[in-house]
DNA sequence: GCTATAAATGAAAGCGCTTTCATCATAGGC
DNA sequence: GCCTATGATGAAAGCGCTTTCATTTATAGC
């Protein structure tokens, strides 16, 4: 690979000279710009990232922590973070927390260490002080769906409760009273939004809480089956359950299959997320979407507008999710 | 951030010493090493891994281009990828190549300017000579999901003809013999492998191939709804269906719940994939496994015993699918 | 044509590390 | 004890670029 001192060698000029022209940083004239610009192409010449990241002391990468690599849902947010970059030179160095705060901890660790320039982090088991203690070290970064008061600048989120909400709402307007609830975990944030929304619903409705028709569920599939078997065996009544997520939902659906139960007819189901497979079940699945590509793009724009200094269209802080009805309530 | 310089006069050796300590590469005295080690700690110093490549000339960093980054398969592949080489400290950059010969070939060119000591590649549109080219320059990268003859010691891949003649043949076994058939788009070296396993079955059963029971889909959801619209509306006489994806397989399905036709009792439905939602469908999606993350393991394994020399269990180049009996056939 | 100013360019000092080569200390072998 | 073979360590030269600062060249004003 030839080196920039060749290419100033070739052109006649210093390495200085080709360095402006490669950045575009400094006035060039144009005869020379030209000359350098021959030798570039004569010599197959590309500059060597890591160099110029260590003398500018800017590596043009952007580390992106997320909960699981896998997954409808992180799969579409990567996707639209990395076009955003790439469009503009920038690559993208990903990382796994698997919703444990020892692992995301040392994710960030990692890819601080990679000297990325900013990072845009999903993370849900880090404390709020340990973020707070990150932005004073100076490190550049976004938190994604997640709000927190000390960093509220950096925030993007889903107002989850609005979401939460919609759900039920959505049930409640078809005349349903009873009506089940199958939370995530509640120690993460979302899912405890969600759920106040879900209450909030039902209050406008003045229909009670009723807490054995709630399940605290795992986000994953099997906390759907479980929930819905959950409450058949205690012979809880409902006629409708949301469920606060996809996953969760299509756990929920396929019990009910096996158990004869009809959905929408016998009981109606809302899923919350959108995420691509959602209409694959059978009925297609109502739920509440996560505009996810969205947050993305903004949590991307934020690290263009404050650590490329880029202009970038207005930022969005807050994203409100929308109900998609579809078959299944 | 401290620098090693930093730490080289607080522990009193020189920058030499404390690099040997950092990389293990030298023998370097206990009571030595324990004084450089203690005053990493005080200074809470890492080293600069920007530092570190351009000096190294090795960036511990592997680049990873994929069709896409959303969507189910590629993510386990990610995943699995990303944390084989996280547990020995590299890092992984992404990039989607979208299925096009331009852009797979403007990103592996973005991954290899990013100094990147391995590229994994899941390329579907860039030619056979490209990927010759590449290798002569020196790049080193493995090939995922695609055989390469000039180049075939850097392929792992799925023996898809074997996938499609277990998909068919599980048919035939159970009686079917007007069975349709929805590909990808041929030019995709997978789904004309597929397609052949399944000539191959059919050939096995003294079937005849009927070209009015092969469509050739897109991969997509889509695709599966338009071929199955596209059989009924010739009055194809079949009572299976095979699909090359599980996309496809699940537009088929739903296509059958809405107009009528009984899963498996009117049409069996076979998919390819196993894909995270293959079970979300209903019926749950009977299918061909594709061992992804066994092959993500292996490209990452490539990858430590030829660039990092590291010793590695033994390297596997082809991989045997495995059909997945559930409830649509 | 001459100076004052701005535009182009070059020289050289790093950026924080690795690695070669030389040096010095230590331990056996006789 | 002396010599040699190793084991430990340090000095210093890069890795390929950016960036400051000084210098040279062009432009304008009179």
């Amino acid at each position: 690979m030839a080196t920039i001192y060749e290419v100033s060698k070739l052109a006649g000029v210093s390495l200085a000279t080709v360095s402006r022209v490669i950045n575009n940083t400094a006035p060039v004239r144009a005869s020379t710009k030209e000359k350098v610009e021959a030798a570039m192409r004569e010599l197959g010449y590309r500059p060597n990232s890591v160099a110029q990241s260590l003398a500018s002391n800017r590596s043009n990468s952007i580390g992106i922590l997320v909960s699981e690599l896998g997954g409808p849902f992180y799969g579409e947010l990567l996707s639209r973070i990395e076009s955003e970059f790439r469009a503009v030179g920038k690559h993208v160095i990903v990382a796994a927390g698997h919703s444990d705060a020892e692992l995301e901890r040392e994710s960030i660790e990692f890819l601080r260490s990679r000297n990325c320039d900013a990072l845009i982090l999903h993370v849900e088991s880090v404390s709020d002080d340990y973020l707070r203690g990150l932005a004073d070290s100076g490190t550049p970064f976004v938190v994604i769906n997640r709000h927190v008061a000390a960093v509220a600048d950096r925030c993007i989120t889903l107002d989850n409760e609005l979401g939460g909400y919609l759900a039920t709402h959505h049930l409640l307007e078809r005349g349903h009273r009873r009506i089940a609830y199958v939370s995530g975990p509640m120690w993460k944030h979302d899912a405890s939004e969600r759920y106040k929304g879900h209450l909030r619903a039902l209050k406008e409705f003045s229909v009670a809480e009723d807490k054995s028709l709630f399940f605290e569920g795992d986000f994953q599939e099997t906390g759907g089956v479980r929930a819905l078997h959950h409450f058949l065996d205690a012979k809880a009544k409902f006629t409708a359950l949301v469920c606060a997520n996809d996953e969760m939902a299509s756990g929920a659906i396929t019990v009910a299959h096996e158990v004869g139960l009809e959905v929408p007819a016998e009981l109606a189901v809302v899923g919350f997320d959108n995420v691509n497979f959602s209409h694959y079940t059978y009925p297609k699945l109502t739920t509440v979407d996560y505009p996810i590509e969205a947050i993305g793009q903004m949590a991307a724009r934020w690290v263009l507008k404050h650590v490329y200094q880029q202009p970038v269209p207005e930022l969005k802080a807050v994203f409100q999710p929308q109900l998609i009805p579809r078959d299944s309530a």
